[in-house]
DNA sequence: GAAAATCTCTGACTAAAGTCAGGTAATGCT
DNA sequence: AGCATTACCTGACTTTAGTCAGAGATTTTC
């Protein structure tokens, strides 16, 4: 009952219930629930046939039948698509998204009703979103987005919160805030947020100079997806961003206070090099030849 | 995307595709899903029929096709039950015992994949106990258990450490040990585990004296399950239990360094007295008159 | 000791999900 | 231009899950 594998099983076991009882929620709208899914999916933006079918793991012909028992029911329309008449497109219609925004109604409603009745709120939320990452950690998505995006806002202000409260002297979010912005935008450089689903869990950006080498700024992983060996593939993710807009040799600095950065960069091929810049906050400095 | 609700169906999303996942594993066997649910209930112990269609939510008809298949296949047998015999009693056959064991080495097996794929293993238990609890907190069991029992002791021993780390000066378990088990069983006292499934997640004991009270030691609530009022619960159970034992007048002492308990005792009737003990730890007296 | 209630089983259904083998039209490749 | 491939659809089918009414045996109730 306290070995690990037997607590995985109970997490196992609670969740399974509990799941029934969702997908059973989704019956109450008077449509099998193979039906329901495929109208959901195209709801959340899903409009490549072939890319539901995928998504919800269906047989073409089963798919097929459903889209077909949506469109008789008036939910849902089918059009070929516009580059390639073999692939249809589905989108909903007016009744169709109302039916949508009923069942997002209801799954909201079952979200709210979840949270009400525990009072450890955030610890709850704080364990929901560190399984959740752990289940999807190879459906992570690094995607290149603006840095002044609302994703890449809310990973930088994490980011901040998280120094200030690492660093014994505290972290004065005005030293850094945006004006590095411009310099983390292609052709210069980039940012790239990883996504898990729809929650921003993980960012880097790569900062452009005038010196003859890029900046790694801001790694930053969300706690609760620290152990899944994102950093690396942050880090992957931008050197290889690097090469491709030519640039040959990467800088960063870093603080001792972050154990873990160092450690990533020491076995990733970076070499510790003397201070380069006057930033009061870093006392470790690395390079990188590409 | 940041807000409570959209991490909980985040949660959820991830979790649905994970439990499809854990079902299809099921299927390798050659028997459908609901066959091989029947044979696993009663494998876990569950040998009569209708606690069985009970526990998997099934129609009579149904569980009686299944049980059918199940025999015919050789894995399982029934038995009319001993003192009533309308009832049916299943159980397993040779075969059937190692198919279970097969099921069972699937699920360890998984369970050990899932763990060894994350470093951050004690975090992600945590997170899972704490969801588990969540979840099944309808289906928390009370249930009076020897002081002396492996749940117990597990429960002991997580409560000692706790202490040991709330008190300042540290706390010695060898003072307080094991001397009251005999004075927590009936009909002096009793001791009560909470179990969700099969984990322990809280305990308390009823020690009789010979003073004309009884007191109530050793109040102890998993980190994991806090917040789903199981300390209230456990109190309430307790107090029935000393009514059913004919004992009028119950005692206890805490310390301040755990605010949550004292709070508890001031909401739920009772009153702060003198010190009515010599032991080094308490610096807080309660009693209460049933 | 008769009537009511309980437990399981059987027969006769239905609905949903899924499989498989073509078929049609559009597209890609040489 | 011709052939292979791709994307979707259709028809014909099976399996699984589930429902419902009633039968048969047994136990409980009065």
């Amino acid at each position: 009952m306290l070995d690990p594998v037997s607590r995985v099983r109970r997490f196992n076991r609670a969740v399974t219930s509990a799941v029934g009882a969702l997908d059973t929620s989704f019956l109450g709208r008077g449509r099998p629930l193979g039906a329901a899914r495929v109208l959901n999916a195209i709801g959340h933006g899903r409009t490549d046939v072939a890319d539901i079918r995928d998504y919800l793991g269906l047989d073409s012909g089963l798919m097929s039948r459903l889209l077909r028992s949506l469109e008789d029911e008036g939910v849902v329309e089918t059009h070929a698509h516009e580059d390639d008449a073999r692939r249809r497109v589905a989108k909903l219609t007016r009744t169709g998204r109302r039916e949508f925004a009923a069942y997002e109604a209801l799954s909201n409603a079952q979200a709210e009703s979840f949270l009400a009745k525990h009072s450890q709120r955030d610890a709850l939320l704080a364990a929901m979103d560190m399984i959740a990452s752990a289940l999807t950690r190879e459906r992570v998505a690094l995607t290149e987005m603006d840095p002044q995006s609302d994703e890449a806002r809310y990973c930088l202000g994490e980011y901040y919160a998280e120094l200030g409260r690492r660093f014994k002297q505290g972290f004065d979010v005005s030293l850094s805030r945006d004006p590095d912005a411009k310099d983390m935008r292609r052709p210069r450089g980039t940012f790239i947020v990883a996504m898990s689903d729809t929650l921003p869990i993980g960012c880097v950006g790569l900062k452009g100079t005038d010196h003859g080498y890029a900046e790694i700024k801001r790694l930053w992983v969300a706690p609760a997806a620290r152990g899944l060996r994102l950093g690396r593939r942050l880090m992957d993710a931008t050197e290889d961003a690097a090469r491709r807009l030519g640039i040959a040799l990467l800088r960063l600095d870093t603080n001792s206070a972050l154990p873990e950065a160092g450690q990533l960069y020491r076995t990733t091929g970076w070499r510790e090099i003397p201070r380069f810049n006057d930033d009061p906050y870093p006392d470790l400095f690395f390079e990188k030849q590409l």
